[in-house]
DNA sequence: TTCTGGTTCCCCACTTTTCGCCACTTACTA
DNA sequence: TAGTAAGTGGCGAAAAGTGGGGAACCAGAA
């Protein structure tokens, strides 16, 4: 389980270090796709799999499901961890994210995101504001 | 199984280098095919068989059936790869897409896409716009 | 048949990118 | 404060992508 607010830094290759307490839940593998809010979700394979396999086998007929699991696929990727636990990052996910050197990796149950360190605590300052809001919906949900 | 976005280029001679990474599943063969959108598909060939009987037996008594069933049939081609690993687009195939010298190539689970890099873009960007779609469609596959 | 022009295919070569490894530095722990 | 682990940086080797020469092949024309 992923918890938990890290620091990295992405170097001039491109490479981006996973936390290493997370390191054995990868055994060596992950997969990177586009996440919501400009961010980009990292699964361990196995979670991967689960998603792909409903990708793949939603029905291509109707336009907007075509470009949404082509959005999907086609912007995930697999990568390997490097002997130091690192990820290269390729162009075209790190401009989406629009990830420069300061990287915060955050923890979300059973993945991980990774966001622009600026992004981050811009999008953190926006929701703490909304304590209300957050306290209705964890009312909603039976947390107390 | 295929995943992300790769850049490629259609040099002199036609020829398109696969990425290095799913060379290995291909064999040396593929099957192109005029796919969706302006785009090609690239099959191994194991997948295309099993896409082929799906078409043969696809009720002919719908009009739209039969002319998505021609397209995928009537333009498909098997294909050698070089020893680099590329294949020759023929014309036809090439006009099809509209593909000139900057190509992106996408894994869509069980098959490549080919299409123009600017077509590709562009056709990203619009998908891209309507995030509060992709939440709800995230959410219906049971992603959060 | 033989010549010519065009196309395809095979192989080699250059350039750029990527990957694996090593090393330094910082942070945490005992 | 020594020791260990994590994060970061950089180098060299290897691989991938691209371009081009030239042989083989196939047509049509003389």
């Amino acid at each position: 389980m992923f918890i938990g607010e890290y620091k990295h830094s992405i170097d001039s290759k491109k490479r981006l270090a996973l936390p290493s307490k997370f390191r054995g839940e990868f055994k060596g593998k992950v997969v990177v796709t586009r996440g919501l809010d400009q961010c980009l979700f990292v699964y361990p394979m196995s979670e991967w799999k689960k998603i792909a396999e409903k990708l793949g086998n939603m029905p291509v007929g109707e336009k907007s499901t075509r470009s949404f699991v082509r959005l999907m696929l086609a912007g995930a990727i697999d990568l390997d961890l490097d002997s130091q636990g690192r990820i290269v990052i390729p162009d075209y996910l790190k401009n989406y994210a629009k990830l420069k050197k300061a990287v915060t990796v955050a923890g979300l149950f059973n993945r991980l995101e990774l966001w622009d360190e600026g992004a981050w605590d811009k999008y953190k300052s926006g929701a703490e504001k909304d304590q209300d809001k957050i306290a209705e919906q964890l009312g909603r949900l039976g947390i107390y």
